[in-house]
DNA sequence: ATCGTTTATCGTCGGATACCGATATATCTC
DNA sequence: GAGATATATCGGTATCCGACGATAAACGAT
């Protein structure tokens, strides 16, 4: 039911974007950083809200490929993959590399015809 | 009517984050990038939608601190602030560094009692 | 003062998101 | 099979988002 939609790369990147604009996602994320091995439900604990709640922030880290989690039943134990947010730093970089020290515009003036 | 609401750091991250987790705002990110100076309305050409959108999303883009717009009648000439979106991906090197190369869970076992 | 140009705002609509409680699912233990 | 535990999914509701057309606002030129 899904032929390969025409998801473009910007669309990759924008939903990688969408999965750290949450507070609750960025908290999961620096927890699962922090953590020495990885955890299960202590996540819900972390966070603060229900369980279904974080279940589903859960389920969008990993839809984004931000997290990846191993079943260790009946929990399942998530963790950081390590280089995905990769590509959305190095956009930053290039836009910050690009665009140097010039406060603004360089040409103020409208060359019309 | 906005006291200073509880605005932690997490939710500026994340409106941060929020500000590019769309294609249409990171080809226009890309665009001022790219750009000797900076553009008005032809941003409205370059990604094909309503001139309103696009005035909609240039106010996203401004309200989350990573671009300005220079007014030069009537025009309005937007560019990127430089450093803008540092933090953010100083929070992506940050997870990435402490997550070195553990494939997942460290201790699988559950420690009850 | 009026017109033309460019950008911002308004009203609206459909769809997505966030949150919750309740329930289903999966697995180990007994 | 029954029970315990941990996670995923479902149903519902309130809110937000993205898109558009229409309209307002700001300013230079005539």
């Amino acid at each position: 039911m899904l032929d390969t939609p025409p998801e473009t790369a910007d669309m990759r990147m924008a939903a990688m974007a969408k999965a750290l604009s949450h507070p609750a996602r960025l908290r999961i994320l620096r927890l699962l950083a922090r953590t020495p091995g990885c955890i299960g439900g202590d996540i819900v604990e972390a966070v603060g809200l229900a369980q279904s709640t974080v279940s589903e922030h859960l389920r969008i880290l990993k839809d984004a490929g931000v997290i990846e989690g191993q079943i260790d039943p009946p929990r399942v134990c998530y963790s950081l993959c390590p280089g995905a947010l990769r590509p959305l730093s190095d956009l930053i970089a290039a836009l910050d590399v690009i665009q140097p020290e010039t406060g603004c515009c360089i040409v103020p003036s409208h060359p019309e015809g």
